[in-house]
DNA sequence: GGCTTTTGGATGACATGTCAACCGTCAGCT
DNA sequence: AGCTGACGGTTGACATGTCATCCAAAAGCC
């Protein structure tokens, strides 16, 4: 008997471990981030994803879709972080409803100091913990598994 | 030149992929529970510790060790969960300081139909998106990856 | 033009988590 | 016994996220 319900043991431990290593993982990253630069993982999220639009501006919508965060949340967030300084919201002339986010130069300035801390985390902590073989079929895995969840799911057929 | 950084293109990529995926995949899972059965996943954690441990009760200390919460975390979320009536605190006589958590009634029968439910989502969402393989590769990967975060090591040497 | 629906965002209420104290008890040591 | 430090737990302030709701501007449609 392999335990109570649905899943074998294998397919539970496989559960547990991963589910244990992602909240370690991110959380461990979160507070070294934070300690080092502090901006939290989310916040890193927003400036990167400003940082590489060309222009260093998106429109709200665009960055929500970006880093996949409900505009809910984005809102919230982005009123915390214009606070902060770090960006700035500008209203959009061609869209009554629109807003424009857009890089300050203290939130430039922070991505540039926060990336390479950041990057370094996850190569200690991800990349040279597995090998070349074990990181590829992570990101095999980890796309194969996103593709099947529902919200991820493409639009159409 | 595969970026502005320490890892390269297929690290990033790899990185990216793992987050997004164990983001989205712990949102849904989250959010079905809490449809069907309206417990949250941390609630679920809880009560699933408690469930097996033989008795049913468990120091809050042995709680928090077995599902790695902070101590405090622990002690707000069994305040509310107690306040739901899904576990009770009882004074320890055998040491001033200790607490017992307990399950009662209704975090047994909310814990009964909740493991199906669960189980299911992870079989789907996860299990049934991989082949056998790649699920052992992925139990493999997030234990080798586990052991390597600071947090985790082993106490000593 | 009017009407309805969709879209882009904001908001308030609330659940959750973290951090930094704090407090009483226990254990080890002299 | 008396000190000291570790342990078990609580608390309050605060950051973060979610949900449901609301709003105004856009888009479709007749």
């Amino acid at each position: 008997m392999t335990g109570t319900g649905i899943l074998n043991q294998d397919q539970a431990r496989a559960w547990r471990a991963f589910q244990r290593m992602s909240v370690s993982l991110a959380t461990q990253i979160h507070r070294n981030l934070m300690m080092e630069t502090g901006l939290s993982l989310p916040d890193y999220e927003v400036l990167s994803a400003l940082a590489e639009a060309p222009t260093g501006v998106l429109r709200a919508f665009e960055l929500g879709a970006e880093i996949q965060w409900e505009k809910s949340r984005l809102s919230h967030h982005m009123k915390r972080m214009e606070a902060r300084g770090l960006v700035e919201r500008v209203v959009c002339e061609s869209d009554g409803r629109g807003l424009w986010v857009s890089l300050t130069p203290a939130g430039r300035l922070a991505i540039e100091k926060a990336a390479p801390v950041h990057q370094e985390d996850v190569r200690q902590l991800m990349v040279d913990a597995l090998t070349a073989d074990q990181l590829a079929s992570l990101a095999e895995i980890s796309e194969k598994v996103l593709a099947g969840i529902p919200s991820n799911q493409d639009p159409c057929d």
